[in-house]
DNA sequence: ATGCATGAGGC
DNA sequence: CCTCATGCATA
């Protein structure tokens, strides 16, 4: 279970796994000896992201039920990750924290659901075909933080003046449309439920143009409007149809009427991601479309999102459904380490351990690896995963002063005793 | 729906 | 190394 057997370095994971052999059926488990201890075990299911080379489409669309019926499947192929280049910079001076992490300044906002707004498409009438139908794969369930539901997280931590506002939103467009729209609609996908199951995979999809991504666009633009400036908490208008900066009121409106109307025309989280990539040449999985959904990003990738969200909505209803053409360009190459899962009972170490200090030192995590039996890496991206999810939407109310926050600026001693945050759960449901 | 992971971008 | 945006693989 170790990629890294044998003194795991960080460097890249050499995984030993054999997969390929048998196309279908079966997926090894397993790979080298674990000991008898450990306390974390990696499922070695073959996963890992296509070949360089042959780019194959990783189903996305199966997200559950995935199609078995052609035996058409990749290839086989010996490698398993390619190394990553091991970016050095690993000069551990002060790394110095100090960086308030901003968070997510939602801002709180209490008012229940308000209805304001119905914002109407603007294509009135086009539509009167309707595909009907609605399967029922999807999920439902609000999950919200706060505004309705209203859970409370009591965090201490203040938040925000972010410091580092990563103005990186990339965002490489690369507009991949040349597929002949005549025949399909932009909205790519359609509904019928039909088609879901075993359509178009071979079919057009245009994807012709070796998009070696990596050059060409991806360079300017943007910076448009990015009003960035924190939502003024207290005072929130709500004019926003999706234009400049949203409240938090608006965004959490907007997602429920998304998921809502996204269900009732059938399509499922996977099948908008799909299409925001026609539409947009960005692809998102049903993961991101999900989390967006139950607000569970940040503000400002929740900001990012929704135009591009609400597009989709618009021609989804002006749209009689069509297929189109999906194409994901995988992140070529690059294997994937397997998924370690985490003892019930290490998470317990690992939660109360974060409870004291959100961000150990190197050595803590050292320390911490070698106790609980993890991985250093593992034991670094766990707290690296809870931070982010303690921060991700900051739940509606966070009245203190943006100055005060957890932040125990650079001098980690073997200890440093920081405040405690508690944690719970943000929401429950379903 | 979520847990662990990858990577880009920043210090 | 950290944060953030994202997503594969899972439960």
């Amino acid at each position: 279970m170790h990629w890294g057997m044998a003194t795991a370095t960080s460097s890249p994971y050499l995984a030993s796994s054999r997969i390929l052999s048998g196309p279908v059926l079966h997926s090894d488990r397993r790979v080298g000896g674990m000991q008898p201890g450990s306390t974390a075990v990696t499922t070695v299911s073959s996963g890992y992201r296509g070949d360089p080379s042959v780019k194959m489409v990783q189903s996305d669309f199966m997200q559950g039920a995935m199609v078995a019926s052609n035996g058409g499947h990749m290839l086989s192929h010996a490698h398993q990750w390619v190394t990553s280049l091991p970016h050095a910079a690993a000069a551990a001076a002060a790394a110095a924290v100090a960086a308030a992490e901003a968070g997510s300044p939602w801002s709180s906002s209490s008012q229940p659901q308000d209805v304001k707004r119905g914002r109407e498409d603007l294509h009135t009438g086009t539509a009167l075909h309707h595909r009907s139908l609605h399967l029922g794969t999807h999920q439902a369930h609000p999950g919200n933080w706060g505004g309705t539901t209203a859970s409370h997280i009591s965090i201490t931590e203040g938040q925000q003046q972010q410091q580092q506002q990563q103005q990186q939103q990339q965002q490489q467009q690369q507009s991949l449309i040349y597929s002949q729209t005549g025949s399909f609609t932009v909205n790519g996908m359609l509904s019928s439920h039909a088609g879901q199951s075993l359509m178009h995979q071979g079919l057009l999809r245009g994807e012709s143009p070796e998009l070696d991504h990596g050059n060409h666009h991806h360079h300017h633009h943007h910076h448009n409007h990015h009003t960035h400036h924190n939502q003024h908490h207290g005072v929130n208008h709500e004019p926003h149809s999706d234009e400049d900066t949203p409240t938090s009121d608006d965004l959490e409106h907007f997602a429920k009427q998304f998921k809502q109307r996204r269900i009732k025309l059938g399509f499922t989280q996977a099948d908008v991601g799909l299409a925001l990539g026609t539409l947009y040449g960005n692809v998102f999985s049903q993961t991101t479309i999900c989390r967006f959904e139950a607000l569970q990003l940040s503000f400002k990738n929740m900001c990012k999102l929704k135009p591009l969200l609400n597009k989709w909505l618009e021609e989804a209803d002006s749209t009689t459904g069509s297929p189109t053409c999906i194409d994901k360009i995988s992140t070529q190459g690059r294997k994937r380490k397997k998924r370690t899962s985490i003892e019930v009972s290490v998470k317990g170490a690992l939660e109360s351990h974060f409870l004291k200090c959100p961000k150990p030192s190197a050595q803590e995590i050292n320390s911490l690896a070698e106790t609980l039996q993890l991985e250093k890496e593992v034991v670094r991206v766990w707290f690296c995963n809870r931070r982010q999810k303690e921060k991700r939407m900051t739940p509606p109310g966070l009245p203190r002063t943006p100055e005060d926050a957890y932040s125990q600026v650079g001098s980690m001693g073997p200890d440093t005793p920081s405040p405690s945050i508690d944690c719970k759960r943000m929401y429950s449901d379903t």
